[in-house]
RNA sequence: GGAGGGGUUCCCGAGUGGCCAAAGGGGGCAGACUGUAAAUCUGUUGUCGACGACUUCGGUGGUUCGAAUCCACCUCCCUCCA
């Protein structure tokens, strides 16, 4: 099967260039492509978990990818979509980032000879000479046909440094280096990254006469039009650190009934069939779509113990097993539980909650559980438990077991 | 460089001397209803030893019994002109 038909069924195809001959080539012959991902932070969060999926279904496919760290290109930061310049981190940051990004990206595509490789563009940028890259790149790029460009105007209202302004043609010039160095031919992105991505493909095309494609990616959006991936802590991230394997497992467990199929074929590698039965299931029965896209996705970036950890603690708190091994805990010493058995102390040392104001609050709603008995009074004080534990329920969802130790 | 307009709580945005911990909306959290869904309705949303106290309205200093509100200086942003 042609690694277009298969990108387009699954729904990772928003727009492309000569989608013709893009098929035709995918079609005859081994393709280097690339992603960039930009390491403005220490992990990669689900957003680039779509490119991620795309880059392995290519590869499967028999094209050859390269994971593009933008180690140059963050240090002038990409303005689209934003309406503020982003906050300028410093080189020692990036290069931090850049390692740990690494890092994640080898979990999910193999590298190695022949195989996918891994580039940092900072090691072309950062020593490019100023006036031969105007020279040489900045000819090219017509300011009139840039300002046009859809993905400023955001900017144009609150204003667009020069900084920012040279991204494209940085992100261009990546594309091209990549082009005369390494034969890559197609540059694959987020949508929002359309512009910058035909930047490169047009600069390829005029420089070297030869063809370059760009296609682009949707970005994850629900049935809402927002972007999926928020939680209250933020975005979701891959890293176990940042994201709990179990608080990653339950988002995609309660995800909106409607985002169900599409999050199953974009997100897990469940034959298009399967998806498809999945996705149709009805009023309760989505559920069990909704178990398996949880469990899937979970595995495939936490691995399948984690996983199966994950779906074991909620069944435990939603459900009939009785397993409560895999529940978020905290562990308190006796002295300090029996200094401060309050119950809004121990929810706040727990995480539970950021005030004790907050935890009142919850506990006056009726929000507040301990080991299933509503807690109703807001100066409660905690007995030792004779188990030596106990669980805390915060609102439905929300499980944490206190060890004393 | 010149002229004008602005910086308010998580975000947007009211407030122009005391009645302001600061309207309204968004978002968040909780409750009801449910399928660990959505929609809807209700409550809540600075902190704390809590009918009180403390910290907050770009920064610093001042006027005043009393300042988010008035004055001075500083700083950042926007618009127009150069």
């Amino acid at each position: 099967m042609n690694a277009f038909d298969v990108l387009k069924e699954r729904g990772f195809i928003k727009q492309t260039t000569f989608e013709d001959e893009l098929y035709d080539m995918l079609e005859k012959e081994k393709v280097t492509f690339y992603v960039g991902f930009d390491p403005t932070a220490d992990s990669l969060h689900i957003g680039h978990y779509i490119p991620v999926m795309a880059m392995a279904h290519m590869q499967r496919a028999g094209h050859k990818p390269i994971a593009l760290v933008g180690g140059g290109t963050v240090m002038v930061g990409d303005p689209t979509g934003k309406t503020d310049m982003r906050k300028m981190l410093t080189k020692e940051e990036i290069a931090e980032n850049a390692e740990k990004i690494k890092g994640q990206l080898s979990r999910f595509m193999e590298f190695g000879e022949g195989k996918a490789m891994l580039l940092n563009n900072a090691d072309w940028l950062l020593n490019l000479n100023y006036v031969d890259f105007l020279r040489d790149v900045g000819v090219h790029f017509s300011v009139n046909r840039m300002l046009t460009a859809e993905c400023y105007k955001a900017r144009m209202e609150k204003g667009l440094s020069f900084l920012e302004f040279n991204y494209m043609l940085m992100q261009g010039y990546d594309f091209l280096y990549l082009n005369q160095h390494f034969g890559c031919k197609l540059q694959m992105g987020g949508d929002d990254q359309w512009s910058n991505i035909l930047a490169g493909a047009d600069l390829i095309r005029r420089k070297e006469q030869t063809p370059a494609f760009a296609c682009t990616f949707p970005l994850l959006l629900n049935s809402q039009g927002k972007k999926m991936g928020k939680t209250e802590a933020g975005a979701l991230w891959l890293s176990a650190d940042k994201t709990s394997p179990y608080d990653f497992y339950q988002y995609w467990r309660n995800v909106d009934d409607a985002d169900v199929e599409k999050c199953l074929a974009m997100l897990t590698f469940l034959p298009m069939d399967e998806v498809r039965r999945l996705g149709a299931l009805q009023d309760a029965q989505i559920n069990e779509a909704k178990k398996i896209l949880a469990f899937e996705v979970t595995k495939l970036i936490h691995g399948e113990e984690e996983a199966q950890k994950a779906q074991s603690a909620a069944e435990a708190l939603f459900g009939k097993s009785n397993d409560m091994s895999e529940i978020p805990t905290t562990e308190i010493s006796k002295a300090a539980f029996e200094e401060k058995s309050r119950i809004t102390d121990i929810m706040l040392a727990c995480g539970l909650i950021p005030s004790l104001g907050e935890g009142r609050r919850l506990i006056q709603q009726g929000g507040v559980r301990i080991d299933d008995e509503k807690v109703d009074d807001v100066n409660f004080a905690v007995a030792l438990p004779e188990s030596g534990e106990l669980i805390i329920q915060k609102g439905k969802k929300v499980f944490h077991r206190v060890r004393i130790i």
